[in-house]
DNA sequence: TCTTTGACTTACCAAAAGTAAGTTAATAAC
DNA sequence: GTTATTAACTTACTTTTGGTAAGTCAAAGA
């Protein structure tokens, strides 16, 4: 194995693919993508009854991350009780696509997946 | 925002998104099977060396799952000290092309990405 | 007999995520 | 004119997940 190749994946701040998933690899942002790719437009409340199993603190802290990246824009209306809606940003709509080839593999493969996963038992 | 839709994420075992993202959102899976795709035969200290930051932990239990979901194949030599060499199955290598193409939309928007974090500072 | 070697485990500690309660301010109900 | 309600979050606290460093195992070499 050569020098170069050992490198490669060394340090989070050089290389490209630590940075991706350090980013896309955290539990919630990519199926948050998918629900507001979904529906367009839609509330905090309303993405939080679409995934049950998200916390508030959660869903807040990544709505918080992906607006920051650029990927969604909160618009906020000056009423109360307050209302703000999410919806992608042209950049977080170009990620879709790719987000949902993986989604289409997994649906294809995750039958044999679950086989493979129950007969292995160490 | 009609029921279905409401109910379509909402539970981990009948949502196939939910089970994907589960499966793969972890810290380390995807990485390991990129690095594997480069090399195509590698032993754990030498995966270890070429992502430093994973815990020699991290990266048993991340190997064990990947191995347990027949993504990547373990094979162990008897001698002593052992010897281990890990590849990648077929069904692991069906999933580097649906990696790498977010990988790719990755590092065409990294620079856009890093100057949208930085200009958001709230 | 003692050290080295590679692929892990284990015990302990730190960081991330979950839980449940609290905050805010205007309108509605009593 | 208090009290309750409402949406989008915070905060304090607990649990789960991941990181660190040391330990294990068995043969071959010094």
């Amino acid at each position: 194995m050569d020098e170069i190749l050992l490198k490669k994946y060394a340090d989070v701040e050089n290389c490209p693919v630590r940075n991706v998933l350090d980013r896309f690899g955290d539990k919630w942002s990519t199926l948050v993508l998918l629900v507001l790719d979904d529906v367009a437009v839609i509330r905090f409340n309303e993405i939080h009854k679409m995934i049950d199993s998200i916390s508030q603190k959660m869903l807040a802290v990544t709505l918080k991350s992906l607006e920051a990246d650029g990927l969604i824009i909160r618009k906020q209306y000056p009423e109360i009780p307050p209302r703000v809606e999410y919806t992608l940003s042209e950049r977080g709509a170009s990620l879709i696509p790719h987000i949902k080839s993986l989604v289409q593999w997994a649906n294809a493969n995750f039958e044999d997946i679950t086989k493979s996963r129950a007969a292995y038992k160490k």
